[in-house]
DNA sequence: ACCTGAACACCGTTCAAGT
DNA sequence: ACCTGAACACCGTTCAAGT
């Protein structure tokens, strides 16, 4: 599937059209969150956003474009969230980045967690190479950036590092968001700090 | 989805359909490998097993039924190669439980990698819940299990320890294996070892 | 006991016609 | 400029008929 069919077919230019895209945005989540993922079918998501099928096709090239930008709003907001926190983090200790870096990503899941859950499970149609690189590269970037400029540590290896760090953070988190289980999320949250702030001091060799 | 249209409608009793069901599976792999899962149509895995539409309904209550088996499949060899490192690894220090844990999960992950990558994309349409529960007590029951029996190291808590091994090691060789990157695929295979004994060595107490 | 394949319901997509 | 909805191609599933 190449890419180009999952980009927006037109952006809207009056106010109208802004209004329906909306419109179809919100009623595909909630027919997501509703139906299930089987059941999002183009009718439906009309016929709640109270359109017809064919104004989706005006919008978008085909219902996979669709769910594309569903998951681009979603990642996009989570590696918005790691870029700020890792920001703010700038100079601070290792131990401050880890404690802060995993409640990040944990919010940033859990906030809404169902519907993260449902937009995972769109991706596996699509074709997310792209996106999805675009992605982990900002966050790997982020995060490489705040170890580089620690307080208390300087890195063997810093690129490793912070390519270790955003493998483990995201892996964890999206393991535990998978599963439908609080108490592996407690865990996580209490030990990945301590997991991430031991591998960090490990790789690091602290300064005089 | 109820969970009993995800099992198999009957066993084959005579050597004939024996074939018939692997000629299925094998199919279906095939279909999976060369056009990818939303090409993946009744159809097209009759027509390339050899059989007819009807046929496969004779073994499988619908289409979903038989992506499972293909799932339960692969993840049932996982937690069993997990297993039996665990058994084997019974009794030795910390140390080396990390570096060969890492090493089965990537190898058990990597030898049909291609195949992993297409069988995880089709878990989204199925209700793996059960299975995932299932398959995931296994790994953290023989982890834990593992841990207990360390030589050079008593734990706090040994089922959290165990419960956060497996979280690290599930969601880092997942996050590698989503991507195609071979670079972050080494980074993690050498990295992964150092970041699992940095943890277990700070959530372990030494014996004297 | 196992297999076939036409038939049916339903979904994604299009496009001529409307406002 | 935007929207409609009947029409078409295609997919999952069934079941009467075959061997």
């Amino acid at each position: 599937m190449p890419s180009s069919s999952q980009e927006a077919r037109k952006t809207p230019k009056q106010s109208r059209s802004a209004v329906t895209v909306e419109a179809i945005f919100t009623a595909a989540i909630q027919v997501l969150l509703r139906d299930g993922p089987r059941r999002l079918t183009t009718t439906r998501v009309a016929t709640r956003a109270g359109v017809s099928v064919g104004t989706i096709y005006q919008y978008f090239p085909n219902k996979l474009a669709l769910l594309y930008a569903l998951l681009e709003r979603h990642l996009g907001s989570l590696a918005k969230a790691v870029e700020e926190a890792c920001e703010a983090l700038r100079g601070r200790p290792v131990l401050e980045m880890s404690d802060e870096l995993v409640r990040v990503f944990l919010d940033a899941r859990t906030a809404e967690i169902e519907t993260a859950r449902m937009i995972y499970l769109l991706a596996a149609d699509l074709d997310t190479d792209g996106l999805l690189t675009a992605i982990r590269d900002r966050i790997r970037t982020a995060i490489t950036g705040v170890l580089a400029s620690a307080a208390d540590a300087r890195f063997a290896c810093v690129d490793t590092a912070g390519h270790m760090l955003s493998v483990i953070l995201s892996g964890a988190t999206r393991t535990v968001l998978e599963r439908d289980d609080p108490g592996a999320l407690e865990i996580v949250r209490a030990q990945l700090p301590l997991a991430c702030a031991a591998y960090l001091t490990q790789a690091a060799q602290s300064k005089p």
